[in-house]
DNA sequence: CATGAATGAGGATTCATTCAT
DNA sequence: AATGAATGAATCCTCATTCAT
């Protein structure tokens, strides 16, 4: 049996932990998996190779890792508002609300987003951490709905497809990469969109 | 100086230019762009290590040129659908077909599509052509549609974000992640979704 | 200026060396030196990398004291043996006895003994130990069978080869590598050739 | 599936093959194989390192053909003698002879048959191709001699252990370790005891 | 004395690309 | 135009050893 991974204990050694997510985080958003090397993650952290081997067990758990926490931190604030939500849920001003924290969310993690998606075509540990957070969101909506007494015909099918909306929103909107569009009107478009998808025509 | 890449004009170059890209096609699909090495991609071209670079600039210039065809290839029924529109246009009928018709190129080109959408975070020139690809997909429907006679308030933007709705429900109904997700029912959402962009109330 | 290995004198440091020595040999024999590291070995042993460096010198240093400890295990019997004969030797009782003491003890050290020889081939301090303790035993042997009265033309040498029958037939015993071989056959050949070495025929 | 490695047919190939093969030859006699690295064998038969794994899977794999090609090269002496034999058997001039055949066989490879006997120890594959390697030679003494009308009780067992009889004085011999020894007395133990296994007293 | 985190040189292996034939 | 052998820089990872605490 070989040394398994360090599980640090002592603040020093979360903290140099965390420096080397840190560090990984920010290379691999620059330069992707493949463009990022441990040695360069290890310089950034300001640690040496060999003690990145003491905290990961190889360059992959890295990304995991990175991902983990990234992720976590991303998702906070739309749980928080998804908590913050009182009985009769006010759809009109709720989805405007969600629909720009995300993008904000996106915004801030634009590269990271990218280089999750990336590798999650390839490696499997990845892809697999990337349907347990959709799980994750989509059964947390539900259940949330549920609880305000919200009653929808196949809550998750639309919940999933809103969550898919909304991401593909924010890419676009982030990127901005087609001078021909007009992305506040498409914003309005995705929120009519989302709305005929939770409001009930009277 | 450096020989700039072949331009085969011969038919045997054609032809083994094709293989390579054939080949480049299968192996990326299959082991992702990092996963395939040049060796492998001659190998099953059926071609010398050599003469690849005779094609080809680099490596990187393979993953563009395979792009390039299977891109047009994926496309091609969907134009042709377009083409085969009349006025007065039926999106009660069309939009099923045509969400249809993309789900299967997507099933078809499934590991390319994951390839293309893998780079596109790292490659500065497979991200623009993935753009000039959208750009183009885009503009054609616009002008089909206004040629027919439809009147869209923004049109680039409903079309620009019925496309992502396509794209994003084509990938979830094919690699059918969630078993809690009902794909028939989340399928009549995603036609009524897009129903709502372009068929006016009366 | 660099400190010497420290010299423990006091109980606990002594025990924990002994553990450090134990749990060598035991990894060595298992795993050989080089599928060693010095980690594992303060694991097994109880105690922290850093110390194994405070008892000895070096990786090698460790190795060479496993084998001094265990040597000097391994040997005691026969050692015990050649004190209990009493004059006149009885060659046809004792050369069979000795044989399988030796194999005995062989058998139960059999992975020490395969690192033991195989790093004889490159440490050169540790083939002088291997060497020391040929001569040791075959003195010993000398002294013993002369101080019973044993008159042989030129005893090293017989003694020397005798040593190396037997250690080949400890060898061939333990391992058991040829199928087609019938070790008990072999055994009394051995014997044989052992008894013409030192009976002389009347 | 992986790059096999290169069965090189032509000229110039096989001579590079040969030249890694010296090499290795060379630096794990020098060395031993873990005081070896590949950049030095490919530095040595002056290729490329690259090129070493166009051979070769390993570095292991380097050793297993060293040790294939050297085993051959030191038998053959070996087989001849046993070829030019006729019958009747002249065992008290063929046992000298061809002790002093392994001997200088031996002296010529000594520091690869040292390689050869460490790795044994820890690698299956060398263990193996050793043994491999003493069972053709025994069989093929058995056969040769039964084929010269040499009828002999257990001929495998005692064949075998001439051979190890034979091996260990050659090691003695070559090494020359101990002062004390005499060993051109100790030429003619060997003899005897050889001879005593194979000549039936009248 | 003791700890175990940290170091960083070293080593096996891969692979995009070149080049002699 | 074609071959495929050859190159060698680059990379991941290991581990003996040191050192701050």
């Amino acid at each position: 049996m070989k040394n398994s991974v360090r599980e640090p204990r002592q603040e020093r050694s979360i903290e140099k932990k965390n420096k080397i997510i840190a560090a990984g985080y920010e290379l691999f958003s620059e330069n992707g998996y493949y463009g990022t090397n441990t040695a360069e993650i290890a310089r950034r952290a300001g640690v040496s190779t060999g003690i990145v081997y003491g905290y990961f067990a190889d360059k992959r758990d890295i990304l995991v890792c990175v991902l983990e926490i990234y992720i976590n931190k991303v998702c906070e604030p739309f749980f928080r508002l998804l908590d913050g939500l009182r009985s009769p849920v006010d759809f009109n001003a709720v989805i405007p609300e969600a629909l720009d924290l995300i993008i904000e969310m996106h915004k801030s993690n634009r590269n990271m987003h990218e280089a999750l998606h990336s590798l999650s075509g390839t490696d499997e540990a990845v892809r697999n951490q990337f349907i347990a957070l959709e799980d994750e969101v989509t059964v947390k909506i539900a259940e949330r709905l549920s609880n305000l007494g919200v009653k929808l015909d196949n809550p998750m099918e639309k919940i999933h497809f809103a969550m898919d909306m909304v991401q593909s929103f924010s890419h676009e909107y982030i990127y901005d990469k087609h001078e021909y569009i007009n992305y506040a009107a498409m914003r309005d478009i995705v929120i009519n969109s989302l709305s005929a998808l939770f409001v009930q025509p009277k």
